[in-house]
DNA sequence: ACAATATCCTGCGAGC
DNA sequence: TGCTCGCAGGATATTG
C-alpha cells in the first residue's frame, strides 16, 4: 500500500535518475491504466517529452514535462515504478513501460490494476487536477492543528475513515492511520466531533511524527511495495500496531487486536485506545 | 451536505 | 497435492 512515505521515497529516488531524461517510447500492455486522455493521445503527449522535474502531492507522483503537461501517476494499492534495463526480464504485471533516452526503462507494474496514470495540462486548465479537492500536505505549513480542528469538529463520522479521506489531510492510508491513532492513543471508532482540542492536538502531532519516521525508513514493505530498484523499505520493523494482531502492545503489553472499521482492517491496542 | 456501503481487480492464504 | 473461496484495500460511485 503506497502511502505518502512510499511515494515520497520513490520521488526522491527517481529525481536524480530521470530528471533531464526524454521519454523516447512507450510500450503499453494494459491501456486501462491510463484514465486521461485516451491512450493514443496520452502516448502522443508523453513521447518525445523531457522530464523537467518530479514532485509529489498526496499519493500522486507528478512528472513535469517540457510541454507544460504533467504526467501523473497514482500507484493505487499494488502499483510500483521500477527503473530497469530493457534486457532485464519483465515483471509479471507491467502495464506501461516508458523508454528513456539513456536506455533505461521506467516500468509501471501493477498487479491489481488499481493504479491510475494521466497526462494533462499542469495548471489544471484542461480539467481539474486529481488533487484539486485534496486537503493539506501533512508535512508542510499547510497542515495546522487549527485546520484539523475545523475539519473534524463538525463531523459525526468515525475518526479513522475521516483521516483516510484525502480531502481532510493528504497522503494517509490504512497503515499510517492505524499507526497515528495508536501514537495519539485515540480509538479509530471515536466519532470525530467527540475529540477534545487536546486529543486533536495529539492526532496532529502523531500524523506528522509517524509520516516523518516512515520517510526516514524509506517506507513500509508489505508484499508488494518496493523502491524503484525493487528493494524493500525498512519501516515495517518500526510499526507499532499495523499487522501485529496478537503481538504485545509496545506501550502496555496487552495483545494488539484487529477489527474492521469503515470496511478496512484496523489494528488497535484495546487498553491504550478506548472508544468512550 | 454528509455518512455509510458497494465496486473494481488479482494474488495469496486458509481450509478441505 | 490441488482445488475453491474469501480477503486485502484507494478512490469513486451509489445509496440512504
Amino acid at each position: 500500500m503506497p502511502e505518502l512515505p512510499e511515494v515520497e521515497t520513490m520521488v526522491r529516488d527517481l529525481a536524480p535518475r530521470v530528471v533531464g531524461r526524454t521519454i523516447v517510447n512507450l510500450d503499453a500492455y494494459f491501456t486501462g491504466s491510463v484514465v486521461w486522455p485516451s491512450y493514443t493521445e496520452f502516448r502522443d503527449r508523453a513521447v518525445q517529452q523531457t522530464i523537467q522535474a518530479i514532485s509529489r502531492r498526496g499519493k500522486y507522483a507528478i512528472f513535469e514535462l517540457g510541454s507544460g503537461d504533467a504526467l501523473i501517476i497514482h500507484r493505487g494499492m499494488t502499483g510500483s515504478l521500477l527503473l530497469r534495463h530493457p534486457q532485464e526480464p519483465a515483471e509479471s504485471h507491467v502495464r506501461l513501460a516508458f523508454v528513456l533516452d539513456d536506455g533505461m526503462e521506467l516500468r509501471f507494474n501493477d498487479p491489481r490494476k488499481f493504479g491510475k496514470v494521466y497526462v494533462m495540462d499542469g495548471t489544471g486548465g484542461e480539467r481539474p487536477l486529481p488533487w484539486a479537492r485534496m486537503g493539506p500536505e501533512p508535512l508542510n505549513g499547510a497542515f495546522t492543528v487549527e485546520g484539523l480542528k475545523l475539519a473534524l469538529s463538525s463531523r459525526t463520522a468515525l475518526i479513522k475513515p475521516l483521516l483516510l479521506n484525502q480531502e481532510v489531510v493528504a497522503g494517509l492510508g490504512n497503515i499510517y492511520v492505524d499507526e497515528a491513532l495508536f501514537a495519539a492513543q485515540i480509538h479509530p471508532q471515536r466519532r470525530a466531533h467527540t475529540l477534545s482540542d487536546e486529543e486533536i492536538g495529539r492526532v496532529y502531532q502523531a500524523i506528522r511524527a509517524v509520516l516523518a519516521a516512515a520517510i526516514e525508513g524509506r517506507g513500509t514493505t508489505f508484499s508488494s511495495y518496493t523502491d524503484i530498484e525493487g528493494r524493500a523499505g525498512s519501516h515495517q520493523s518500526a510499526l507499532q500496531v499495523f499487522q501485529r494482531t496478537g503481538a504485545p502492545c509496545p506501550r502496555c503489553g496487552v495483545p494488539i487486536m484487529r477489527l474492521v472499521v469503515g470496511g478496512r482492517g484496523t489494528h488497535v491496542c484495546p487498553h491504550c485506545q478506548k472508544v468512550e
